[in-house]
DNA sequence: AATGAATGAGACTTCATTCAT
DNA sequence: CATGAATGAAGTCTCATTCAT
């Protein structure tokens, strides 16, 4: 589980507003660490002191810099879904991909490194596993969310546009995609030994294949 | 959230072991407690008092009937997990099915209102959302859980070698097929308003039928 | 451990009050498996099951039986004080035995193996080391407690009458005596490897032949 | 029970390291309290409420700086342990005191106000009382007991070597007036309107006096 | 009399939050 | 800004006692 986010040291970082940038940088370093005791021992056994403890700093800062728990893992929840949102969006903004290539885009970046590492999957999981606080957890990704499904819907309707798929039900196959990237993280999450991120790449390429064949080429089965 | 609560079975039980009965009772209407509450506070909020509350009994009983908090949950997924599998099991066996009528009972089975209302998705979400303990909750499941896959995967290898499907991996449509299942109950517990359990086996169906052309009929398009 | 005590198997008893009887045997059950529980798990590991468990018994039935545990603890407690009573005073009652023989005979009961088992010291030194309710206990057993001290000491004062002790003061050498004997059963409680109930006895003697030159043989020394 | 209280050496102690100083200051009083507490309320008795309560703490204080219950209770028989080996030590050393002199140093270090007081007389045996856990108790305890004990034995065959005492046992002298020590302080805890530490003094000097004649002057009888 | 499931007060422990330093 | 000792509410678990059977 090496994992990306290398713990920025503390250089001292002599010019520009050095305060509101070391805030900026506690913060981050909070969230990290929040990220990697949630993914180790769930959002039950995650406590400030896990926290402090793997962000190497003290007890107290916590509640100095996010107000408190809940505050934090809403702010460590945020942090995610910008992440993931500023990766497909980059992959296509300015691009000028073709229909198809934008579709793989977005589907590859649920399965960025950055996004679908064991650690982070823990996470989303861990969130949207808390039934007592999912409802607020939802509203703070929704848009997020909604941008994303709106982006596919509308990918996919131009592609069954372009050609002859009398049978596709455009809503139907974005919703079907995006459940196969919630259910092949879970995949990921749960049976790392069967299933990486590469297979869960080529499984929705292999979908799409047969969803608009000439397409997508279907992809080569593993060995 | 209206949700099946009985359980208990009313059948009259002339007599025999009222004491022993009546301590599986109690167990049971534990776990189905401890459903209530996962779905409604979470794994996070739901405490010896929450369970015992919805229950309507005293505190101490359930480590007098479970021995902890930690066997109770463990209790509760295995029940959860066995009520799903004799779902699947008594649509199969014994039925003389189709190779594509199996397939489709397993898929069902998954979208049966006992297992996938949304207290008990919650219930599964927020169990395997846990990551600290999520390895031993796998455990318990496993040996059902596997028993499943193989039996699907069975099935879709028959058919495919019943017809011309070259390009089908019987491996891939399988572990397809489990994300989808996932992937589609967490979309019934997210947007509880936007996709049911109708929707979910439809959609299931439409991946199927463009997999399989021919074999299962593209289901009609939702309004 | 192997100890005393066989647990009265619950013979029918056809005759004479089977009721009452069968109803004080209960209670020595009861007793007894609280020696047992004592001894095995202090008094901060002996509940009202340990209690029960060793007895055979239904958890209910102390309650039923003794009114409390606190009652049943103080019935133990007077088992125990009247059951060394009787070894000593049948041990010099109508046996016209010497000045000596009387002390030592004292001395022995102290270390006879029904009273100087582990098990009843640790049942002992359980109750008094319990300061909360010392005083209660001390109550208990203080009439007990006095009678063979005040008979001790008419011994040791006749003792020193009848020959040529000028230094003896018989109270300290009663008080001293009672401390050996209290100390060198917490010793063998502590130390069963190092001491048992033989060599209390030797140094008891070791002790009077001391104090009494002449009139108690001086033990022959342990290996 | 007017017992000492203090502890807390008052010494100035400039500046330095006061946050670790405070937390060692902390924990003495929490060990302090929790001597008081099962002085007065026996090891059943006392609680975290009780000790916290007596330290004028917070409850929870006792988990953070011990880390449970038994800790706590095992670093403060450790604190009587040591407590008492520095008193006596502390007479012995580097004061060139004759043999005679070195024993009575020994025995007065038992009954020195800070070792027998009731309060601490109540801590030892309720400790060594609770039979579940006397092992490991003992096992706490038992170098500085044997260093005890072997500097007693070696004083006393010192004694016997330096004179003419065929009969007296080194071995068995260690071992009564180990058990006198004992013994003693159960008399002053249990009769403390009969006995006091004097008087236990004078009584292990009567039987030194007894054992070896001419080395001990007799003491005086009490009044 | 006897049983043992049920009750609930109270114990130990955890941990988010506060605040003096 | 930072620290971490301190607080105390709340959680899990134990267990003496009760009481329907």
């Amino acid at each position: 589980m090496k994992d990306e986010y290398p713990m920025k040291p503390n250089t001292p970082e002599t010019d520009k507003q050095p305060r509101t940038r070391s805030k900026q940088e506690r913060k981050q370093q909070l969230i990290d660490a929040t990220i990697t005791s949630i993914a180790k021992y769930g959002i039950t056994g995650t406590t400030m002191t896990t926290v402090t403890g793997f962000a190497g700093l003290s007890l107290g800062l916590v509640n100095f810099h996010f107000e408190s728990k809940q505050k934090l893992f809403e702010e460590t929840l945020m942090y995610l879904s910008l992440e993931h949102q500023e990766i497909w969006q980059r992959a296509l903004d300015g691009k000028d991909l073709s229909t198809e290539d934008s579709i793989l885009a977005i589907v590859d970046a649920h399965y960025h490194p950055k996004v679908s590492s064991r650690k982070k999957l823990a996470v989303w999981y861990a969130f949207f596993g808390d039934s007592g606080n999912r409802a607020s957890y939802r509203r703070l990704v929704d848009s997020v969310d909604d941008a994303r499904y709106d982006r596919l819907l509308a990918l996919i309707t131009d592609l069954k546009a372009s050609g002859d798929f009398p049978h596709v039900n455009p809503d139907d196959v974005t919703t079907t995609l995006e459940a196969l990237f919630d259910g092949l993280c879970l995949t990921i999450l749960m049976y790392p030994n069967d299933t990486t991120r590469i297979d869960a790449m080529r499984q929705i390429r292999s979908y799409l294949a047969a969803v608009f064949p000439g397409r997508f080429a279907p992809p080569v089965p593993a060995a």
